[in-house]
DNA sequence: ATATCAACCTACTTGGTTGGTAGGTAAATA
DNA sequence: TATTTACCTACCAACCAAGTAGGTTGATAT
């Protein structure tokens, strides 16, 4: 499994800030309880998304999180490579990889780079929006 | 990064064993040498190939290990997904996963499994015969 | 002011995995 | 019988994932 929690939790969050935006922020209590994840290891996750640039945070009475942007321009592929370091299926493909002394003669090289152009394509292929809740709920009355 | 040593080292070994195989066996001390990878540690990794019944070993002088089919007949993938266990990037979609309690309701299950689906059309698209030396070295002489 | 709320910070813990090493035993051949 | 090679088991150090615990800081409402 390649994918930690870290970066599948932060995609759920912003995905429920982006579903449950009313241009207020929104406290992490609130997103912890509606997506079952521990509201403590969700506090540690989030400077992360802050540092990124994703969301931004308020203190205090009316404070939380809220998104810097529309959801349809947040890639995927963006969230996972900040959470997750990068996406690379092996070491030296890894962005600050020093140069392996076998590349010359290595006979799979070829084969995780085109993987590695795979994986940041499709992810970067997917937005928030693409992820929020569609069509509208059962229980939705206009 | 997602493929551990075990996998590429397994990878190496068998296109090390295609590539040299002249219908003998092959001591792995002459793999790990020319792969510089730790006897040791190959050791530990060839009985699960074996198990999977990619070679087929043979004890004392003039023993040591061999493909049990052509090159052409082994999928990366096949490889990866028997070294590494599965190529799953997320837990729920790992074999034996037991049904996630979130699914009905989780915004990425699709995305994943597109991605998991991805990943094995890809290793499953080459093989050990395309990983192999070509073209012919430059000190080969006809 | 003070109570409350919520972000934010730091240190710690627990358990598992990675990437080995060490030291053998078993089987085949010279 | 010596040598060679696969094969087996136990161990180990380092690292990382996935949290927990216990605060501090900053903003708002009363």
């Amino acid at each position: 499994m390649m994918i930690s929690t870290r970066g599948r939790y932060a995609l759920r969050v912003l995905i429920d800030l982006a579903e449950n935006n009313q241009g207020k922020y929104i406290p992490m209590k609130d997103v912890a309880q509606r997506q079952e994840i521990s509201l403590k290891y969700l506090e540690r996750i989030m400077p992360l998304l802050i540092k990124g640039k994703l969301i931004e945070g308020a203190h205090g009475k009316g404070g939380g999180y809220k998104l810097t942007r529309e959801p349809n321009d947040y890639k995927v592929g963006e969230i996972l490579r900040l959470t997750e370091g990068n996406l690379a299926p092996v070491s030296c493909l890894e962005c600050n990889a020093e140069p392996c002394v076998r590349k010359a003669q290595c006979r799979t090289y070829e084969m995780w780079k085109k993987f590695y152009d795979i994986t940041n394509d499709y992810f970067d292929s997917i937005t928030i929006a693409d992820l929020m809740k569609t069509p509208l709920p059962i229980d939705y009355v206009i």
